[in-house]
DNA sequence: AAAGCTATCAACCGCCAACTT
DNA sequence: GAAGTTGGCGGTTGATAGCTT
């Protein structure tokens, strides 16, 4: 009955639960001498009795080199607390303006630390702003932000009601942070917005391609409203 | 010291889109 | 163009470490 829960886990007996450090370390060699790709083919090649998602898994998530686990910056925070904001629970979208870190790292850390600390500050900042478009307080900037910049309607009149992107890059992602840095240091307009109701759900669908100059752009933005935060300090989140 | 509870995170599952045949 | 295959993604789960009572 049904599909097939993996495919290549269908003919063999695979092996499942924690990566031992003997299956690591061949899975290691394997991939420094052949390379990621063809995930098919690794189970086959090295005689682990693990499906390939399995392999990938274990490779994009723990052992490819570069990865950093666990401690994440106030920086980091950062980062991640608006572009779920804008993007919502895109996880390897956000990951990417986070080369160090994982997907699964992020969503870890954000349904585990980041969602209580968003759900405390706001319950504690006595619900200064109400809005329909969401239920975190960081939402609920980005949402006056959104009043502030050019509509999507303007930016792509034809692209965004098909969800195919206004934020389909990092320069679009700029322009909206852009604008909520501008609105964030101003309470009263940020009030006076936010009765418009945008609602970020809007932005469902939206798929994020990385272009590695406006990457960049976007990183020093993101500096620079760090810095905001911690010399503004007082600014709740 | 032990039992119960909570938090954390690695890994799995199911779905989907892209690619191949 | 259809069917099959593969890789990628996000949601969820289960094991376990740490904390509280």
């Amino acid at each position: 009955m049904g599909r097939p829960q993996c495919p290549c886990c269908e003919k063999i007996r695979v092996k499942k639960g924690p990566w031992t450090p003997e299956e690591d370390g061949i899975l290691f060699t394997y991939i420094q001498q052949n390379g990621p790709g063809n995930w098919r083919s690794v189970p086959i090649n090295t005689g682990l009795m693990r499906c390939s998602k399995s392999c990938r898994l274990r490779w994009t998530n723990y052992l490819r080199p570069g990865i950093k686990h666990g401690n994440f910056t106030p920086r980091e925070e950062g980062i991640i607390i608006h572009l779920q904001a804008l993007l919502g629970n895109r996880w390897a979208a956000i990951a990417s303006y986070l080369p160090q870190r994982t997907d699964n790292d992020i969503k870890n850390y954000w349904n585990t630390h980041l969602k209580k600390k968003i759900k405390k500050q706001q319950t504690t900042s006595s619900g200064k702003i109400t809005t329909s478009c969401s239920s975190t307080t960081q939402n609920e900037f980005i949402s006056a932000d959104l009043c502030a910049t050019p509509s999507p309607m303007e930016v792509s009149s034809s692209s965004y009601s098909s969800a195919s992107n206004y934020a389909s890059s990092a320069e679009n992602i700029s322009k909206l942070l852009d604008g909520w840095m501008r609105s964030y240091s101003n309470d009263k307009q940020l009030e006076d917005r936010n009765d418009s109701g945008v609602n970020l759900e809007q932005f469902e669908g939206i798929e994020v391609k990385v272009d590695p100059v406006l990457h960049d752009e976007f990183e020093s933005l993101l500096d620079k409203w760090l810095l905001d935060e911690a010399l503004g300090g007082q600014n709740e989140i």
